[in-house]
DNA sequence: CAGTTGAGTCAACAACCGTTGAGCAAGGAG
DNA sequence: CTCCTTGCTCAACGGTTGTTGACTCAACTG
């Protein structure tokens, strides 16, 4: 048994941290516009005014709420770099976190989470393509990212059924040589 | 000088054909949530209450929009296939027809957008993996047809800026070994 | 113990949405 | 010309949403 802290601070951050959880989840399932801050609110079993005391608008809290850890830059080799991708969209370790399916989710809907992720992407697409070595690197790094985002949302937000159940591993493993393809410039085996 | 065709008929099919673009250009730009049918029936300099008498609802007007002429069934070998892939996805001949670009955009936040769209790649990978050869043939046609909707995502609603103003045959270029590497099975040069 | 602070609630406003029913005016049929 | 049909508009309803201000009550301070 574990009595609720009664300390004021402690309640507060606890139940703030309640909202914001819950909202992650709508806006991960639901996206933006879709998620009421009344449904927030009543899953979180708190007053809607509650929600807009502590974030001030839909807006804000939408925003702390996909807010993630800045990602580390990419490092090492051509295959290295690839393991890395596959491994943060969750073919490794890891599921992807809730924030960037709820960025996702909205991406194409709502214009701040569109620019958000165009500015992220063109961030990952700038960081690989500095990685990898050949001639047209930003626009093959592009293309990887693309492919990456592909799968992903088919996967993780569309569930497309020939990707439901496959175990994380046999899709990297058919994912490497595409990559790879798409990263080096000696491959044309036409 | 064209006058307007006085006929009745006439009239109501083109008064009826300008909503139905209007309200395609518009859900494919903003999406299903946030196209109102005020602002469909603004830009087709009609009154709200009109769209509401032909099309019945949002979501019938909404069905009718991005309602496509069948996919015509793939053929032909690996090779050929790819090919016919990456025109679909506007990297030859025409762009990708508005519909498409509707449901894309929708097909995320809108559940019932979000059923169409799975069921017609579902049925997209069913096809090509019928046509591969390889085993895990759906799994990998499920990932070619991933790569070509992130691709197609990245690309045209995304707008991202490593893709922005690259030839369209230069990405088709870039996509051919890649999704070669998907098709077949012995290709893994670990 | 008295007084202040702050977490949380309640009720309401203003805006916007999809949708509806009554009505108008111009085209077609006789 | 007369009457009916019909493309189209006007005004409104009911519901939902984000947001706000006044309020309650328990936790902290001195």
């Amino acid at each position: 048994m574990e009595q609720p802290p009664t300390t004021r601070a402690q309640r507060r951050r606890r139940t703030e941290e309640r909202i914001l959880s819950v909202a992650r989840g709508m806006f991960a399932e639901r996206g933006f516009e879709r998620t009421t801050i009344r449904a927030v609110a009543a899953a979180a079993e708190v007053d809607p005014a509650l929600v807009m005391q502590y974030f001030g608008s839909k807006q804000e809290l939408f925003d702390q709420a996909v807010r993630l850890p800045p990602i580390p830059p990419l490092e090492g080799d051509t295959v290295e770099l690839i393991e890395e991708l596959l491994a943060r969209i969750g073919m490794k370790i890891g599921p992807i976190p809730e924030g960037s399916l709820a960025m996702m989710r909205s991406m194409l809907t709502h214009p701040d989470a569109a620019d958000r992720a165009r500015a992220t992407l063109d961030d990952q697409v700038a960081t690989v393509g500095a990685a990898i070595g050949a001639e047209d690197a930003d626009l093959r790094a592009a293309l990887m990212i693309s492919t990456m985002l592909g799968v992903t949302i088919a996967h993780q937000l569309l569930d497309l059924s020939a990707l439901r159940e496959v175990s994380a591993e046999r899709i990297a493993q058919l994912l490497r040589p595409s990559l790879k393809a798409l990263a080096d410039a000696e491959a044309a085996a036409d």
